[in-house]
DNA sequence: TTTACATTTCGTCATCAGACGAAATAAAAT
DNA sequence: ATTTTATTTCGTCTGATGACGAAATGTAAA
């Protein structure tokens, strides 16, 4: 079975996608909260959390109706763990990432979370 | 002047990028060497090759009417230096870069190059 | 057992990326 | 000066990616 060498670096090629792996560094997120912070469709950051899980960045935890989601604490490849571990030296903390930081402190979903 | 997070992940983003990178880790070679690697037309390496460029991955030298690509030997970027310093490590060798490697100490620019 | 709700999957659309050949550019060689 | 040759730029095509809303799924509450 071969490992596609491009995988790791396409998941991480989206704005929306490092903000996700900054967030889940400081909190344990659903996906409702996630839509909240980014201001997306729910579908959308579903997609973006199947491409984080799939490259093995996160992982899923369910519990009753929700999802949540966090980095993931033993990644197979060691790439993955050399980036977790050092994500503040990856991805910048750029104006967006730091406003999203103050945001996720303050997100509690009963009552974000109502469809 | 804001710094885009994706932009060098992008760059990584391309079995072929990752290719050139691999390459031009045991030889400088030029644009045709290039082509003559990777079996693609002379226009798509030099997009490839500009995109690796303006990420700092690489840097050219003009000699006569040759363009010489070289791997950057120094980024100001620390995370490219740190990809760079280790490039074994963020990219496998795959069945297609084992062969790569053995192609390229053949390639002869005189033999090659006559468009 | 309905109803409500969090999430995922599906279909669609617009934009981006990677491929090509042809034309343009730049620098020898004739 | 003209031709040759190495490379880049441009226009175009095709396929991948990221966005959405609607429909489907799964689970808890009423």
């Amino acid at each position: 079975m071969k490992k596609d060498n491009t995988k790791i670096f396409k998941a991480l090629s989206d704005q929306n996608r490092l903000r996700i792996l900054k967030a889940l560094q400081s909190k344990v997120l659903c996906v409702c909260e996630i839509r909240e912070l980014l201001q997306l469709a729910n579908s959308t950051v579903s997609q973006h959390l199947k491409i984080l899980r799939e490259s093995e960045f996160i992982i899923e935890q369910k519990d009753g109706r929700w999802v949540n989601y966090q980095i993931n604490p033993r990644p197979s490849d060691s790439r993955i763990i050399s980036i977790l571990s050092s994500l503040d030296f990856w991805i910048n903390n750029n104006n967006q990432v730091i406003t999203d930081m103050e945001k996720v402190k303050r997100l509690n979903r009963d009552i974000i979370c109502n469809n």
